[in-house]
DNA sequence: CTGAAAGCGCTAACAA
DNA sequence: TTGTTAGCGCTTTCAG
């Protein structure tokens, strides 16, 4: 199946004039008689021609699209981002180009790789939990290639990022259940790796301490990626049937977050135990009950991040001015109807 | 900021031989020394060398990427399909290029116009509500462009398809609804022109039909895309209020469901009012109660329509013999705590 | 085994 | 106002 498409030269076959004159019909430069030009638009109309996106591609050396790295477009706060992202692109006449990498750093690398292989002309990227080594981006970006973090970020890369104050809102989460007169809270949060679960695991931490509440290794729960639910049962199942269990739960990702509250509506639908945790998903805007959700407007980030990412594309010096953007959450806490600004 | 890369060219000076031989060498051909062949390979990796997509795709004619619209990435729903495109293009080394069309026919050619631009080997589209004319489809499709359409399909076009049952899964949702005991069923969805709204309220009708309950055009509410969930507040309002309103819901659509599912908490989070409804969010799981939510295997769907689209772009010959494909969704009712495969 | 040359579709000097 | 030419990076005959 091949995708036969007439190009200026047939154009100019049919017309009897050189390729040039048809390729300046086509800019509306003054130095093509008018009469020429309407012919050629004219035929070029009939017979539906379109410029060769590969060759305009080589030729001028810009293929106006940029790609994107998410851990998985199926993840609320993701797909948001990519709204957002795509919205500020397509105002630019750019197409995005997403991959995942199900938090895999070899599939990360992968997609970088194929996205480079499409010229994109920059790339958005939200590290996957299991990278350490940036020395690959770091590659591509003495390359020329534009990049921003966003989300998850790191320290290893001298770049525009784009994060949220993961330590303000897991404290301020974490102090929420505790005024709410919990006191043995555990944490259930994805692999340590990355920079957002240590921020939140540190927000955690220092709330139990302003409240002198000990802390406790035991109540910290890393989940891998691959099979959140099944870890999150096992650990729930270990701590609810301990004598001396917790009485609440903070979550501190949406795939934990989804996982421990449809577990625990099951497990034990008639205990009391308190809930916070970050996520996106809209239906937690419904549940007319004590549950401290954190959400992160995360169209905002795609927005910002691809802002910044605009900059770089269209500065002709090599910046060298990066900033790292901070963006805040909203703690939604239903038992007071409110909704913070953290 | 400019990707300024190295060329074969580059290699060929450095290495005083010709670009046709360090060309050679990249390809396994065995018609290069072994010397030349290992020198240019070292060297290449050296210099990190990268051949250029664009004058590949000139070249060759293929650019390893499709192109997708949806109406939305943040519909749990699609961002689950794309998961599932995703999967199979990567198997295929192709790259995938997202676009959203807000439910606006106007945005939906103008992304289609941008991903051909793109070079764009195939498309896969779910149509937006307001399409009705597909003639620029056709025009692009008698191009050569391969494109499949999944979800929100029409008979306007031929070409392979990929849909669900919605006149099954509405029949049954309306149908257990009845069973539960619910008589006066009112019925929210989204705008009447495209296949999937037709599909679920004529499924809705004959459950109605079969248990001898009237239809009333007034329970049937079609919600506009940007303020659904001003519409659903008003429409509920109205149908509640009244003295002989509907007891029981059932809603068409992820956005109707999540709307109305949130409004009733916040309005009558005490009266018992029936609930169905379309929606692949995970959070229903956990929802111990008696709503009926019908899931749409999305992930599926997404992978089943590449797949298909892969069979055009893979065929030599122009295809003709086109398929449409009926997938069945799961509707679940907490209720009979049972799922039931439609 | 290797080099020279043409060409993919288009743009942009440079001539005419 | 138009045509000619060269070239973007790569592949691929066709000669050597």
């Amino acid at each position: 199946m091949k995708f036969k498409s007439v190009t200026i030269k047939d154009i100019a076959k049919a017309l009897s004039i050189s390729k040039s004159t048809v390729a300046r019909a086509f800019k509306d430069a003054s130095d093509v008689s008018p009469a020429t030009k309407t012919r050629v638009l004219e035929y070029a109309e009939k017979i539906h021609y379109r410029p060769s996106p590969a060759a305009l591609n080589l030729k001028q050396g810009q293929s106006l699209s940029i790609g994107v790295v998410v851990s998985e477009v199926a993840n609320t706060f993701f797909s948001e981002a990519i709204d957002g992202i795509e919205s500020v692109a397509f105002n630019k006449g750019y197409s995005v180009i997403i991959t995942q990498s199900h938090e895999s750093h070899q599939r990360e690398k992968a997609n970088v790789v194929e996205l480079c292989n499409h010229s994109i002309e920059g790339l958005l990227i939200s590290l996957s939990c299991l990278t350490s080594d940036l020395s690959y981006l770091k590659e591509w970006q003495q390359k020329g290639l534009p990049i921003v973090l966003f989300d998850k970020i790191s320290d290893d890369i001298e770049t525009h990022k784009v994060k949220f104050d993961n330590y303000k809102s897991a404290f301020e989460a974490t102090e929420q259940l505790i005024v709410q007169g919990y006191q043995k809270i555990c944490h259930i949060t994805a692999l340590p790796f990355v920079s957002i679960t240590k921020e939140r695991l540190n927000g955690y931490k220092a709330a139990l301490e302003k409240y002198n509440l000990p802390f406790k290794e035991d109540w910290v729960v890393h989940c891998k990626h691959e099979n959140t639910t099944e870890e999150v049962e096992q650990a729930l199942k270990l701590l609810l049937n301990c004598d001396d269990g917790p009485d609440a739960i903070f979550t501190a990702s949406e795939r934990t977050t989804i996982a421990t509250f449809c577990l625990l509506s099951m497990l034990q639908p008639h205990k009391t135990l308190g809930f916070a945790g970050f996520s996106n998903n809209d239906l937690f805007n419904s549940l007319a009950s004590k549950e401290i959700i954190i959400r992160q407007p995360a169209y905002e980030i795609g927005k910002l991040a691809t802002e910044l990412l605009f900059d770089i594309i269209e500065s002709d010096a090599p910046n060298k001015n990066f900033e790292t953007k901070v963006l805040q959450a909203e703690v939604l806490n239903k038992k007071y109807g409110n909704v913070i600004k953290t």
